[in-house]
DNA sequence: AGTTTCATATGG
DNA sequence: CTCGCCATATGAAACT
C-alpha cells in the first residue's frame, strides 16, 4: 500500500491512499496533526510513504516520536532519473518535477539543492507562476501523487526496471536511516574525549590560544631551526625555514618530511598530528556537535556522485582513529561494528562475472588469494595492482603487477577497461542498479579525456559498492530488534548501538543482511561479501 | 572585511 | 609521452 504525504502549515497536512500503480484509491484527507495521522496509519498499515523530501519532513516526524518503515523520496528519485537521462543537475524539487510534467517554467534549485532542504519545509509552489499553479496544481498533495505516477512510468522505461526500482528503494530507505541516525546520534562520551584531548594536548587553553603541548612543540621546532620564530601551522613559513637550513622541499606534507634528516622533523610531525586533532576534533568541535552524550552529524544521502553519502558539518565521515576512543556504548549496551572487507574488488568480480576472480573472492582475504594465484604469494603487490586497476593507474612501479592482473583476470580487467573507454569517448556509464555518472562538460583535451576515463572506470565499481552497502543498511535497519539502533554508516561500515543481551542477535541480523544485500543485487552470483563483525564497548576497539 | 583558493589533514 | 578514485574540514594565503 502507498500513501502520499504533503505537509502543510502549522503541523497539518494531507494524506492520500494510492493503489500500487499510483492511482488514488481514496480522496485526499486533511489532518490538523499530520505526525499523529502518520503514526496511526503506520501502525495500521505500514504503507510505503510517498513524499517530496525525506530530509525535510522526516526529522520533524522523529522529533514528534514517529518512525516509519518505508518511503519513496521524490527528490532523490528525481535526481536518479534525471541522471539516468544524462540530465544531471537539473532541478529536482517537487515543484520542478511538477512543472516539467506540466510544461511550465521550471524553478531552479538553490545551489543545486532543492529549496525544501534549505528551509526544512517541503517544497511549496511559490516559485511557480501563480495562475498556472492555481489552474493546474490544486493542492500540493496532487503534485506528490502525479509526481509519483510520473516517476513510476519513467522507472519502467529505464534499461532494467527491476534494478532501478531496487535503486530507488534503497536510496529512499537510506534517507530514512540518515535522518534517524542524525536524530539519534552516535554515542559520544564527552568525558572520555576530554581526557583524550588533555592527554594529547594538555589542559584546555583559553579561547584563541594554543594548547600547552602544541606551544611546547612549537618552541622545540623553533629551537631546531636555530631559535627564530617559526609557525609550523603555516606551510609557507615552514618551507622558508627549511630553505634557510639548506633543505629544499617540494612541500611540507608528512610523507615528505619523513624522508628528511633534520632535528625539527620529529617534533614537527608530532605537531601536525596534534594540531589536526585540536582544530578538527578538539574542544570547539565537541561543543558544537556533541550534546547530551550524542554526536549529531547531518548525513546527506546521495551527496556524492557515486551514491556514497556526504555530510554537512561535523565531519562524521572523517573521524580520526584516535578520536574514536570517545565513541562508547551506554552502560549495559554494546556497539556492533560491521565492516565489509575489500568490498570494491568483490563488487567488480560480481559485476564482471569473472569466474576465476570470483573464485579468488571466495576466500576471506581476497588479496591473499590473488597473491597466491598470480603474484607468487606477495599480498602487498596483489593489493596495489588491484587498487591500481580500479583507479586507472597506468604508470609507476605497479605496471608489472597490473599486467599480471590483466593476464590472469581478463574478464574483470575488460569490464573496467570498457568503462574507461566509454568515459574517454565522452559517454555515460552506469552502476549495476542504474545510477549514472554525470556527463562530461564540453570538449575534452587528451589529458581531460584520460582523467574522465579514470573517473568512469572507478565510478562503476564505487557506485555499485555504495549500492550494496545501502542495501545492507536498509536490510539491517528493517530487521533490528527494538530498541537497538543504527548509529553510524561510513561507506562500507555500519555501527549498531544495542542492549548488550541483544548484541549476538544483532550480529546474526547483520550477517544475514549482508547475504540478503548480495542476493538483491547479484542474485545467483557466488561472490561472497564477508563482513567483519565485532561486539565492543568502544568503537576504537573494533577491528578495522 | 568578506570570499575563494591552496595546502594539508582525515576518512573510504 | 603522460599516467591513482571519491569525499569533508581546517587554517593560511591570496584575492576581491
Amino acid at each position: 500500500m502507498l500513501v502520499a504525504v504533503a505537509a502543510g502549515e502549522g503541523g497539518g497536512g494531507w494524506l492520500q491512499t494510492l493503489a500500487d500503480d499510483g492511482a488514488p484509491s481514496a480522496a485526499a484527507e486533511h489532518h490538523g496533526d499530520l505526525a499523529s495521522a502518520i503514526a496511526r496509519r503506520e501502525k495500521a498499515d505500514s504503507p510505503r510513504w510517498v513524499w517530496a523530501c525525506t530530509a525535510a519532513i522526516y526529522p520533524r516526524l522523529l522529533r514528534a516520536g514517529v518512525r516509519v518503515a518505508r518511503c519513496h523520496d521524490l527528490e532523490l528519485t528525481e535526481a536518479l532519473l534525471l541522471g539516468h537521462d544524462g540530465r544531471w543537475g537539473e532541478p529536482r524539487s517537487l515543484a520542478a518535477l511538477w512543472a516539467r510534467r506540466n510544461h511550465l517554467p521550471v524553478p531552479p534549485d538553490v545551489d543545486g539543492v532543492p529549496e525544501s532542504i534549505h528551509s526544512g519545509q517541503e517544497a511549496l509552489f511559490e516559485d511557480l507562476p501563480a495562475p498556472a499553479v492555481l489552474s493546474h496544481a490544486g493542492e500540493p498533495i496532487d503534485a506528490v501523487v502525479t509526481g509519483f505516477v510520473d516517476q513510476r512510468e519513467r522507472v519502467e522505461r529505464t534499461g532494467d526496471p527491476r534494478r532501478f526500482r531496487l535503486l530507488v528503494a534503497v536510496e529512499s530507505a537510506g534517507a530514512l536511516a540518515a535522518a534517524e541516525m542524525g536524530h539519534d546520534g552516535l554515542p559520544w562520551r564527552a568525558d572520555v574525549h576530554d581526557a583524550l584531548l588533555v592527554e594529547l594536548l594538555g589542559d584546555p587553553p583559553v579561547a584563541g590560544a594554543m594548547p600547552p603541548r602544541l606551544v611546547e612543540l612549537k618552541q622545540r621546532i623553533a629551537e631546531a631551526f636555530g631559535g627564530g620564530p617559526v609557525h609550523p601551522e603555516s606551510p609557507a613559513d615552514l618551507l622558508r625555514a627549511f630553505t634557510r637550513a639548506g633543505i629544499a622541499l617540494p612541500s611540507t606534507r608528512s610523507f615528505v618530511l619523513k624522508g628528511v634528516d633534520h632535528p625539527a622533523v620529529a617534533p614537527l610531525l608530532e605537531f601536525k598530528e596534534l594540531y589536526r586533532v585540536w582544530t578538527a576534533h578538539g574542544w570547539a568541535w565537541r561543543s558544537q556537535w556533541v550534546h547530551k552524550g550524542r554526536f549529531h552529524p547531518e548525513y546527506v544521502p546521495g551527496g556524492v556522485v557515486s551514491g556514497r553519502w556526504a555530510t554537512r558539518g561535523g565531519g562524521a565521515l572523517q573521524i580520526p582513529k584516535v578520536v574514536r576512543r570517545a565513541v562508547m556504548a551506554d552502560d549495559g549496551w554494546k556497539l556492533v561494528v560491521a565492516d565489509a572487507g575489500q568490498l570494491e574488488p568483490r563488487v567488480l568480480a560480481a559485476m564482471a562475472g569473472d569466474q576465476r576472480f570470483t573464485e579468488a573472492g571466495r576466500a576471506g582475504d581476497l588479496y591473499q588469494a590473488l597473491a597466491a594465484e598470480a603474484f607468487g604469494g606477495d599480498r602487498a603487490r596483489a593489493k596495489v595492482a588491484m587498487l591500481g586497476a580500479m583507479y586507472g593507474q597506468t604508470g609507476g612501479s605497479a605496471v608489472p603487477a597490473l599486467a599480471a592482473l590483466q593476464a590472469r583476470y581478463p574478464v574483470a580487467w575488460e569490464f573496467v577497461e570498457r568503462a574507461a573507454r566509454t568515459g574517454e569517448g565522452g559517454g555515460l556509464v552506469r552502476s549495476w542498479l542504474g545510477r549514472t555518472c554525470p556527463p562530461a562538460r564540453g570538449r575534452m583535451s587528451g589529458e581531460q579525456a584520460r582523467a574522465r576515463g579514470r573517473f568512469t572506470r572507478n565510478f562503476v565499481v564505487q557506485a555499485t559498492a555504495a549500492e550494496w552497502a545501502l542495501a545492507l543498511l536498509a536490510t539491517v535497519r528493517s530487521r533490528l530488534p527494538e530498541p537497538a539502533r543504527l548509529v553510524f554508516f561510513q561507506h562500507d561500515e555500519i555501527v549498531v548501538h544495542t542492549p548488550a543481551h541483544l548484541a549476538p542477535e544483532v550480529v546474526e541480523h547483520v550477517h544475514a543482511s549482508g547475504e540478503i544485500a548480495r542476493r538483491l543485487l547479484f542474485g545467483d552470483s557466488v561472490v561472497r561479501f564477508p563482513l567483519d563483525v565485532s561486539i565492543v564497548d568502544c568503537y576504537a576497539d573494533a577491528k578495522g
